[in-house]
DNA sequence: CCACAATTACCCACATCTACCCACTAACCG
DNA sequence: CGGTTAGTGGGTAGATGTGGGTAATTGTGG
């Protein structure tokens, strides 16, 4: 694993729908600014991962691998694949996101981005603030580890 | 185990949310004092933890190790890795939290900072006054060690 | 095939924020 | 009591975020 991301960020989408990425972030993407990022919809939580290109192709690799004939594996395939879109920074490293994604994520005017490892998860900022407030009741797996 | 963080600081935040380390603490987290830390919630109480960078390594395999398919897993990693922040000192010895991990923990002006052997926690002073003052239920764990 | 509308890409201007620096005061120690 | 270290506050240059104008491109309908 190159660099993790993580963090949390409040972004304001201006009224174009472009969404300036913070800048550190930017930076863990690559030396090179110009790098392509995918981005597509989450199909378990209403909100879009971006993943950098070269994350995204061994994703896909994985998603191309299930057995497409087993029920379910079909739906999510045609949401997972099908939301998936190219996205490269402007001149000032501003996303500018694909309609199709902002409906699907409710994507306004506040969004917030959210560091996930290998990707980011985008939210609506009142989504996300549900989220963040719902108990997190801890599973069995983390009461045995300490941190 | 390098050395064990321990103690309980009142420290005020000033106006531009910057945090004076108290500087025993400091050198504890090693000699050479311009050493890299990582921030983030603590998922199950409103508060911070504030981890060595070589800790949260350490921490973060763990946590990435867990079933993130698994229900509650994968909150409880949305929010721990998420809101996970790499932090320096400033030229003296302070640290600058991102609004977002301050909000999360309510921080204002005073705040406490808890040694937590591998990690610091951090609350906010009327929060961990609260807690403070609850009363102490001895888990089952505990009653079969001698302190 | 053309005309028009809508969208996107590119550019520039400005507001805001942050990292870094310096100065001052308070606390501690010999 | 002086000297050193720690804590506090604020100014400033540069980086970052924000907004909008305009040209190019795409899509649509006639």
């Amino acid at each position: 694993m190159a660099q993790a991301f993580t963090g949390v960020h409040n972004i304001n989408m201006d009224a174009k729908g472009r969404l300036a990425f913070p800048a550190r972030q930017r930076d863990r993407l690559g030396p090179d600014s110009n790098s392509t990022l995918v981005a597509t919809v989450n199909v378990s939580s209403p909100c879009l991962f971006i993943y950098p290109q070269p994350a995204w192709e061994q994703v896909l690799e994985k998603v191309q691998a299930l057995p497409t004939m087993r029920p379910g594996v079909q739906n999510f395939q045609r949401l997972f694949v099908g939301y998936a879109t190219e996205i490269e920074f402007d001149g000032n490293g501003r996303l500018l996101l694909p309609a199709s994604l902002r409906e699907y994520a409710g994507l306004d005017k506040k969004v917030v981005l959210v560091g996930q490892i290998n990707k980011f998860e985008l939210w609506d900022e009142h989504r996300w603030q549900d989220v963040r407030q719902q108990p997190v009741e801890i599973p069995e797996e983390l009461q045995s580890i300490a941190l």
